[in-house]
DNA sequence: TCCGGCATCCACCAGTTGGTGGATGCCCGG
DNA sequence: CCGGGCATCCACCAACTGGTGGATGCCGGA
């Protein structure tokens, strides 16, 4: 019987997830949470086997809560369900920790299949993501991954943020702005903005 | 009693929702689909009061399923209900004749209270919608396509061009290649190349 | 003929960007 | 402890960008 934690802020997938397992002998959902914080705050009390973690969610994101999970050493293994397959998405999921990487189109047999390999420990990953993390591996060293901040700040000048505008919202400094996009253009191997834009969503990272 | 089908790519989303309407006697799920096709071919069939329609799905979209029912003179009213809530979602579902748009982070309550309004005819609009659509409704968004020099312009300036080095590729003036950015950028309602690629990925234009 | 759309082009200027050459501090692993 | 990676920050400056307010010419349709 393997004990889950669902983390997600819809309570739609929450009583999807809930009206999956719950039919089947092999699981048990101990609890659920709407983010990061309240996951954290019922850990120890469920002491789940597996954590069906969301990512994208207000409050606590996903990663953090991986962290953190990560932090405390608790035992339990993080299997992320989520609609996002983009490179910003998967590798800091991964790098945090997450045992498993699934996307919310997997099927009902998938998502139990996914749960016991997470729960023996095995790395388990959609079809999808593999393939891509597997082309990520092929390319040449050139293909560095961006760093979340430079992520983060490339992000929000696809959005149309000037440099000063990207330092207001992030409080930092124009300077660390730049020196972060400058990094992230020499990563993606580009000299300017726009040519860093149009490389990361041609490689999935917006 | 109000007979409902949900129509939904993700199997778990799916199941929240059966789960959700399930104990509740006001409500009785008629039947399932994963995509546009699926549930046209099931309306003839089940003949819903109300069908719960995500816009994102592979096969036919929410959108053109919602245009389709209206041409068969379908007698069910459509609440939309996804994680999407950018114009470039509402606007044609609205158009295409949904009686309510709703986000996938509703609560319960939120989600039968919608369901029964819909099915009297009356329109629902998750209060982010609402808010947004009253803003657009003040600043009409502008979709004017590119023209075909706008296009080359910024497709050279995705590259890393800057506007001189595109100038001298196309064989005109800086001047001329700058009246062409700022036409597209106008076009596409940004301020500068970078958001002007990002929107450009996002509309498949380059 | 007139008008609108498109392509081309100019000048001026304030603000922004990218490059350069630094710096500090924190965390983690060897 | 040391080194590497990441995040943060500074100053200076040349080049570039975006905004503004013009302009001409061509083509097609009313």
């Amino acid at each position: 019987m393997i004990g889950l934690l669902i983390v997600d802020d819809h309570p739609v997938v929450r009583d999807g997830l809930r009206g999956m397992f719950i039919g089947d002998d092999r699981f048990e959902v101990l609890g659920e949470a709407g983010d990061g914080t309240e996951a954290l705050a019922l850990l120890p009390a469920v002491d789940p086997d597996v954590v069906l973690m969301d990512l994208r969610m207000p409050g606590m994101d996903g990663v953090t809560a991986i962290k953190e999970l990560r932090k405390r050493g608790s035992r339990a293994r993080v299997l992320v369900l989520t609609t996002y397959d983009t490179d910003a998405d998967v590798l800091p999921a991964i790098k945090a920790g997450a045992t498993g990487y699934l996307l919310k189109d997997a099927s009902r047999q998938e998502l139990f299949r996914a749960v016991e390999a997470a729960h023996r420990g095995e790395s388990v990953l959609s079809p999808a993501i593999a393939g891509r993390l597997m082309g990520t591996l092929r390319s040449p060293a050139t293909k560095e991954p961006l760093s979340q901040r430079e992520l983060e700040v490339l992000a929000l000048i696809a959005r149309g943020n000037s440099n000063k505008e990207a330092a207001s919202r992030l409080f930092i400094s124009e300077a660390t702005v730049k020196t972060h996009l400058l990094h992230a253009y020499a990563k993606l191997g580009v000299r300017d903005r726009a040519a860093a834009v149009a490389v990361a969503f041609e490689r999935g990272l917006l």
